[in-house]
DNA sequence: TAAATAGTGTCTCTTAGACAATATTAT
DNA sequence: ATAATATTGTCTAAGAGACACTATTTA
């Protein structure tokens, strides 16, 4: 009788706890990787989880999320794509007491993170594999699917992939993002011909060496971005 | 200083209240029409609202969507379509308190319905056209206008639109209420030749009489439900 | 018969997808 | 030259959309 749940006592409380939970999505290592804190509090002491707090009362649920973000990774609000995914509120998802869990995803640039690889030797926080995650605390494991699933349908339909992109890429490297994120080979040819067609993209006067004839440069044209979310890029 | 405001000391709180809201559409007069309720207090008093209420500690955000949609419509949760579409929770969305809402989806059919009329008489409940509202309380027209998006996409992308018809239609009807909530003429042969090559629908051996031929009855297929779910129906 | 509605077919133009050809660099 | 990568082009089949045609009922 003396475990750490003595410690909580739902009936305390009439009202669910708000908290915001953030799926951070990047690409290293030529994967998608997904950003993971290891709890060292009961419960799922241990585990990994996504990383997340309380919603404060004089802030919105947005600014909850990129106030957690910039705890977690450093990053600011304009060097991050965010959206909220949906809300979590099952009564016993969290044994403690109930909380209700407004889950965003956010995409961050590779080149955005100070330290990409802090979760080969950081014991407590960490990039994952978003597809094969280790356990996952709560109900952590059902939220991260929904983010893949959202993260692959959003990139079927609007432009977002540039996010996971350091501002300059080549044609390669994006169709190796979309690769990665979608989980399937694109034909050459027709990925930069439908990308010529979209006009999201547009070259600048560099190219990147590489084992063979250097590649061009590419910019995303931020003015495009409201003239594709309607339009499928890679139906 | 003897506003109802008073009554109300936000500092008594220091977690949110959190509810659910549910936009409840329905096809009636050949229009798109959402339920709402007038508001009898404090604050929006006299206002029309989306209905909703507070989840209570021990439901599900969903099963407090389908309780507050059963007091409101007295519809079953096995004849309606219920779906989450997003949370809503800035910190002075409700002067009250803090409140964060978690708005939901509904789809009824007109059959379903024990007073499609209700709202012409009485007078603290009614139907309204989804896309020219009456002013409406806190952020509602905000959440309504999301509603009405997230209706048309889905109509686009799967086959739910088929909620919102009797268990039996003809193509005809189905071909209005796609134009209804699409807002836009559909040609009558590429609806048919696409609705014959989805599979979504089934012909009964019945017909409904109208001023010519009469037309035959369809059912929708519940084997399709999932198999069209990442098909786009009417691109 | 005419009017009204149901139901099907045909044609064209666009585009997705498979595949091939050419271009430019390093070794 | 050869290897390696970048970049563009061609062909075909499928599909979207415009439009016309036939079918079956009532008045």
């Amino acid at each position: 009788m003396n475990s750490p749940a003595d410690a909580y006592n739902p009936a305390d409380y009439d009202r669910p706890s708000v908290t915001v939970d953030i799926v951070i999505f990047s690409l290293l290592d030529a994967q998608l990787k997904a950003l993971l804190i290891k709890r060292k509090l009961w419960p799922y002491e241990g585990y990994w989880a996504i990383p997340g707090g309380f919603v404060e009362m004089t802030e919105s649920l947005e600014d909850a999320a990129y106030r957690e973000l910039k705890e977690e990774t450093n990053v600011d609000r304009a060097d991050v794509y965010l959206e909220q995914l949906r809300t979590f509120g099952k009564p016993d998802r969290d044994p403690r007491t109930r909380v209700i869990t407004v889950a965003y995803v956010a995409l961050v640039g590779a080149d955005k993170l100070q330290n990409p690889r802090a979760g080969d030797d950081a014991a407590d926080v960490g990039w994952f594999s978003a597809y094969k995650p280790p356990r996952l605390a709560f109900d952590h494991h059902h939220i991260l699917k929904h983010a893949v699933t959202r993260l692959r349908y959003k990139l079927e339909y609007s432009a977002v992939g540039f996010q996971l992109l350091p501002e300059l890429f080549t044609l390669r490297e994006l169709q190796q993002a979309y690769e990665i994120v979608l989980d399937e080979t694109l034909d050459k040819g027709n990925f930069r011909s439908k990308l010529r067609k979209s006009k999201v993209v547009e070259a600048v006067k560099l190219y990147r060496q590489t084992g063979g004839r250097p590649a061009r440069l590419y910019r995303f044209k931020d003015d495009a971005v409201a003239e594709v979310k309607a339009r499928r890029l890679f139906p």
